[in-house]
RNA sequence: CGGGGCGUGGCGCAGCCUGGUAGCGCGGCGGUUUUGGGUACCGUAGGUCGUAGGUUCGAAUCCUAUCGCCCCGACCA
């Protein structure tokens, strides 16, 4: 892309309103601009971002098996009365009548939908197991919206709903859930921590939530330093392989960690002190395991191999697709703006031209912008007639994880400046290296 | 929902106490200048001071109501 062309309209000054890096940078950085407390306009660059995340949440929930739908953002009350859910949701729930005095509300999340659709069209064990997922815009109505879109009254969720015909079958899908968040947080460049939590309003008997650390996180948690040692890494899982799920599982979730809400001072204070670690954390995501709860009250049932009629065994599951992106900036800026982890990065590399119009440095800009999109790197190129300065504190504030520098200067001697956003470190080469240097770095992205 | 605060040009703010019809910085536009970290100077455009009532000869300023937004807490993906 080039800047001259594109809509990012960033800040020099920090609005009023945010309080928190990440609401602030995605305002300065063009990414967001609010629409009422807790709704927000995705510009561009935001919404190419929340793209990005999107794709990586649908790769890695198809590469474990789940399968993607859409359901609506409306939903008729009819279906909350059912499962009882209607009276109790209370006043986050956005309540709509449509002209004919009907109620409706704006999804706050979907068991119920997910459910009906499933009760109409499953009756038999060998339909199961099944698992489907949606990412949608859900609306809950927070008495306090806050923190930009960490904490919106609209916000954009994976939200997923396993079917099994047994508990064991969906307890393989509750650590499958678990293996594959890992995954998605992980190549999201993102320490996502599992720990023990609550069930809230969804109810259940099991339940985790991943947090990422923050001092700007909402939860307090408590956890063994072992468990950031913890990594998935490149290791190939198979995500129907029961003994596997279940190991990585165990070796996740054996550590002690939780929030303040399941903390057990006394099973933390087993974990060896120099281990104890108390911090806050933000949570981006979230499974349940909760049996026959809504099955039963919806009665959705399937013939059993037996030929008994059985309620089904469910999970849901959901990761807050908006709001990981404040989280990623909450974890990953500094004083001159956002950095980017490589995957995620809305464009890979900036280039930065010095003298817009000269004659020695517009043709090495052409070639590094036309070079980088051909290796399908989708560069920023800065062709505005600006100053240096000005150039790259852009660069810096959008946080493009490389910045390729050409001036008249370094052109002289034949090199441009090839620059990493998260070190500053930089190291001058012929355009050529440059170019190569950056297809290099994104191959193992 | 309890407590606190703020609404004045695109952004950040001053003016309000002690009423006299709006100002500064940044940004925009046009120039000159400058050219490796938000350059300097000149010129210029842009605001019925959140909204509605009231008091007054006169209201951004005082009073009342109302809407919106932010912060702390409780609550929550």
């Amino acid at each position: 892309m080039r800047l001259s062309r594109y809509f990012l309209p960033v800040l020099k000054d920090n609005p009023a309103e945010a309080a928190i890096a990440s609401h602030r940078l995605m305002l300065r950085a063009g990414m967001i601009r609010q629409s009422a407390a807790g709704i927000y306009s995705w510009l561009p660059l935001g919404f190419k971002v929340l793209r990005t995340l999107e794709n990586i949440v649908h790769e890695e929930q198809q590469r474990a098996g789940h399968i993607p739908m859409l359901m609506p953002t409306l939903q008729t009350a009819d279906l909350w009365r059912e499962s009882g859910r209607y009276d109790d949701y209370g006043e986050e729930m956005l309540r709509i009548k449509d002209r004919h005095g009907r109620d409706l509300l704006y999804g706050p999340t979907n068991e119920e939908l997910i459910t009906d659709i499933f009760r109409n069209s499953v009756h038999s064990y060998k339909s199961l197991p099944l698992t489907l997922y949606h990412i949608q815009w859900k609306f809950r109505d927070e008495r306090r919206p806050r923190f930009g879109v960490m904490r919106g009254r609209e916000f954009f969720m994976k939200d997923g709903y396993n079917f099994n015909v047994d508990e064991a079958g969906a307890l393989h899908a509750y650590n499958r859930h678990l293996v594959s968040y890992l995954r998605t947080y992980e190549r999201m460049g993102l320490k996502a921590i599992p720990m023990q939590a609550d069930t809230g309003p969804i109810g259940g008997e099991h339940s985790h939530e991943f947090l990422v650390l923050a001092d700007t996180g909402e939860s307090e948690v408590f956890y063994d330093s072992a468990v950031t040692d913890l990594s998935l890494g490149d290791r190939a899982v198979d995500f129907d392989s029961v003994e596997q799920c279940q190991g990585i599982f165990e070796e996740f979730t054996t550590p002690y960690a939780r929030t303040d809400e399941t903390h057990d001072e006394a099973l933390f204070a087993k974990v060896p002190a120099e281990r104890q670690r108390t911090a806050r954390g933000i949570e981006v995501g979230q499974i349940f395991y909760f049996g026959t709860k809504y099955s039963e009250s919806m009665k959705a049932k399937v013939s059993s191999p037996e030929g008994k009629e059985v309620p089904v065994h469910m999970g849901s599951h959901g990761i807050g697709v908006s709001r990981l992106i404040g989280a990623l900036i909450e974890a990953n800026h500094d004083d001159k703006g956002i950095i980017w982890p490589e995957s995620v990065a809305p464009f890979k590399v900036g280039i930065v031209n010095l003298k817009q119009g000269g004659e020695a440095t517009d043709p090495v800009c052409e070639m590094l912008y036309q070079g980088l999109q051909l290796c399908g790197l989708d560069p920023l190129y800065d062709d505005r007639d600006e100053r240096a300065g000005t150039k790259f504190a852009s660069m810096d504030l959008i946080g493009c994880p490389w910045r390729i520098t050409v001036g008249p200067r370094g052109l002289k001697n034949g090199v441009v400046e090839l620059t990493n956003r998260r070190t500053g470190e930089s190291e001058e080469m012929s355009p050529e290296a440059a170019l190569d240097c950056c297809t290099q770095i994104f191959s193992a992205v």
